[in-house]
DNA sequence: GGCATATAGTTGTTTATGCAACTACGAATT
DNA sequence: AATTCGTAGTTGCATAAACAACTATATGCC
């Protein structure tokens, strides 16, 4: 029976998630100042894709936690940068398979340099068995939630 | 040194925070089904206006981790739906007093219910120790990444 | 084959965010 | 008193999110 586990003060900023926006605002403003124009949002569609080309939207859907529509507009907006080209599978005419262009490709080295940055001043001072810790415990709360 | 700590498939829902927003989702899923018509960013304002009443737009955005222009229109917001109103303060005249209706003080004690429900759900087996050590990495993060 | 149903993706609408530029007022300095 | 600087709040613009409604294609069943 969990009750009374958040203190009235700590409520808010656990379901707001302070933590994490921080480091995304941070992670942006290290992107800017290294000249590299892409929003947090375009860079995790990104990161997959450099994982694994010629995802569907669908499976972007998936992997990001976003619903279509979200992911619809990430890729128009990705392709008016030329960063990615929506190809139509073969097999399904109803699927587009999401590829990456050279000019993303030369991307991933630095934002993932600064995405690594970005944690490690985010983690200064935190163990790695704490780190492990909360990682369990967001994992856990993801699950719970999840229909 | 902390290096190396995030394998690469963490990295990224670590960055996007995917429990918190899990968090978010679910409690305006339960503001909905409830017949609630706010939005959590609403509520998240509301929830430091009970705690104290009268705060300055200024105070509001230290409070919820925002800047001016989103509270001016999450205030713009909240006073069309009738829940705040805006009284100039008169000892400085810059300075808008936020002030709760009749309202949204009804509202106080159902959504709070709302709000610990969804955490409950959340934190379904997850021990009152881990809770504690998490909340204590993501105000470490917090405030390693706070200028 | 033809119809019902499911899946992939798009579009419209409302709300929210971040940043830059702006107005209005107050405080400090001269 | 006038100038300068800082603070409170607003507005404009671009991007993104959630939800509902929509189109197009695929699949399964009769």
């Amino acid at each position: 029976m969990p009750n009374n586990q958040f203190k009235k003060g700590e409520l808010y900023s656990f379901i707001t998630g302070k933590a994490s926006t921080a480091v995304a605002r941070r992670l942006q403003k290290n992107f800017k100042r290294a000249g590299i124009d892409i929003t947090i949002e375009q860079w995790s569609v990104l990161y997959h894709l450099w994982k694994q080309e010629g995802q569907s939207q669908q499976q972007l859907c998936d992997a990001t936690f976003r619903d279509k529509p979200s992911i619809t507009r990430l890729v128009d907006n990705l392709e008016k940068q030329k960063l990615v080209k929506r190809i139509p599978s073969k097999d399904d005419r109803r699927i587009n398979l999401i590829y990456l262009t050279k000019e993303a490709l030369t991307l991933q080295e630095k934002t993932m340099a600064l995405a690594n940055k970005t944690l490690n001043e985010a983690l200064t001072g935190v163990t790695i068995a704490q780190i492990d810790m909360a990682k369990e415990v967001l994992q856990k709360v993801y699950e719970n939630l999840s229909p």
